[in-house]
DNA sequence: CTGAAAGCGCTTACAG
DNA sequence: CTGAAAGCGCTTACAG
């Protein structure tokens, strides 16, 4: 690659010293217009661009840079997330540096390493289990927000759901329409989320007085496939799931996978119960009756940018972690009725 | 926010100079194992990180970002692609700095700008249709790649899919099976894949000697609401289409909610012919046939990511664009058959 | 094997 | 209003 030109090289250009050119560049009032004009003329012919990092290395101030650690943008929620935090960053003139970390604590961790290492000015984590390498982390150095998840005993901020409470709303509407053997369908038990969305599980079936079948509750289905095994799985035990609980969008999306195969094979016998975390697209398609435990992703990313942005801002001897919940929102849909 | 330790600070609490730090951690053997302890044990200590920012500058090779500049991200077209892109970056220890134009030129040009200042060694962009701020674009000075669509004039890598055959095939499918008067819902002209598709639309429509309907061809959709609005209004029509094509994921996604809604009020007589770019979640649920046009999106990311560093291996002086253009595959889908 | 000096591209602080 | 000097945190190049 050519070298790109330096604010010196502009300097020369326009005959002018660096700093008549740093001080045009910053917009300073106090130079000759008759200078500025030579500066910018030399800017738009050299195709000059100020480099941002030599620049903040001297300033001794923030990057501008937010590091984002997800654990799988191809969940449209987490999209729907990064969303979220990139708008509340843009306002503020930041960007993002976004990794992904499939759900690997060891990769979760050279991410984080590398963003510090690159000067961010603070860090989203949706974490995915792992603990050790985030207690090394220093948050009156590099403030750390969890986003949706966090990781228990580590001094963050935090944008959590009502886990808890969506958890038991949707099974209670289970139970209430008489379902007595749901299947819950969460991921690995290290991940906040699933733990409270298992602890509303269980609430709502203690409440209710039904004793919950532990051989139906599968923790660990990280991918839609893997979700659809697993629930293949369970359709195939002597005695079957009648409903079936999942904790988020990939595990929906194995269940339905799996009952539509059964469905269009004439295998299934009436409309098995569904209670799902989070939406997802084309839901109004699902022959089923649905309860869908919603609430705003992009608002979580939001918060958790705000949140991250506060503390920025804040006294950091009197800063203290903060945690927010959102709450959810149970969504009744009818299904299309053909089933 | 508290400073964080300088490389100075741990060669002060080492009791070393700070060549002997760097030197242990750019891994040279040739410290004293003693020393090397010492070192290690200060930046345990101190919590140090080295500022990459710093160490880029001084060094004046690659910063090992690379910028990339996405339309929308809540397309979970686009999120497969950045988990492409990402694939490639990681593997050669790169980093992303991610952002969405929302199909804004001017944010785009605002994001590509800051990019190029915060040293990115290349650019990977979604153009949202603008050319003037590309063309100020230096591919000399920092290598530019177009992923999925294309801008004309502008000197750069491109990773395409076969617009023209794919939407050929697809068009092709539709009219074999009868239909006549298909509606076509693409992007907004200045968008290149939606031309290129349209292209071969028309052309499919001129070999099986149709006469496309200017009326039904509706550019400029943008979000799976606006499409499904434009769908309503076609299927509103005194001689509505028996058929719909759309570009992408979003304008499906509206065509199919439009006709869902038509479908449970009773009010949809026989099976509309379908064809659709890109493959989307749930498809097994839509009661009708559909051809889809798929490719592999991560491929196409990763192709990218691919030409990118090939470009920044390359001698400067004798690189020419290159353009590679991925596959597409018809996929039938033969609907759930209820309908 | 170890270190003092200089410099990457900028801006701050000081002179004039 | 303009500029020469110094320094941000690191590494290169030169000494010893």
């Amino acid at each position: 690659m050519k070298q790109s030109p330096t604010l010196v090289d502009v300097a020369k250009h326009a005959g002018v010293s660096p700093m008549t050119v740093s001080r045009v560049l910053a917009g300073s009032a106090h130079v000759r217009p008759e200078l500025q004009e030579k500066v910018h003329a030399s800017v738009a012919a050299l195709g000059y661009r100020r480099n941002e990092n030599a620049r903040h290395l001297r300033q001794g101030k923030g990057s501008g840079l937010i590091g984002v650690a997800i654990t799988n943008i191809d969940n449209p929620y987490y999209a729907e997330l990064v969303l979220g935090i990139e708008d509340v960053a843009r306002q503020s003139g930041r960007r993002l540096l976004l990794g992904t970390t499939q759900e690997d604590s060891e990769r979760e961790s050279r991410l984080i390493d590398d963003f510090i290492g690159r000067q961010v000015e603070g860090l989203i984590v949706v974490p995915s289990g792992g603990r050790g390498h985030l207690r090394r982390a220093r948050p009156e150095q590099t403030p750390l927000v969890f986003a949706s998840r966090t990781v228990a005993g580590i001094p963050a901020d935090a944008v959590l759901v009502d886990d808890v409470n969506g958890a038991y709303d949707g099974a209670t509407a289970l139970l209430t329409r008489g379902h007595r053997r749901v299947a819950f369908l969460g991921n690995s038990e290290s991940v906040s989320t699933s733990r409270r969305r298992l602890e509303g599980f269980l609430l709502a079936h203690e409440d209710a007085g039904v004793e919950p079948e532990q051989q139906l509750i599968r923790l660990g289905g990280q991918t839609a496939d893997q979700a659809q095994q697993i629930a293949e799985q369970l359709l195939a035990l002597p005695e079957p799931p009648d409903a079936f609980f999942a904790t988020n969008n990939r595990n929906s999306l194995g269940v339905l996978n799996a009952l539509g195969a059964l469905y269009a094979a004439g295998r299934l016998d009436g409309p098995p119960g569904l209670a799902f975390f989070d939406h997802f697209e084309l839901s109004d398609f699902v022959p089923w009756p649905m309860v869908l435990v919603v609430h705003d992703a992009r608002e979580v990313g939001r918060l958790s940018a705000q949140l991250l942005l506060d503390h920025l801002a804040a006294d950091a001897a009197t800063w203290l972690p903060r945690s927010v919940q959102v709450p959810t929102t149970l969504l009744h849909l009818p299904g299309h009725g053909l089933a």
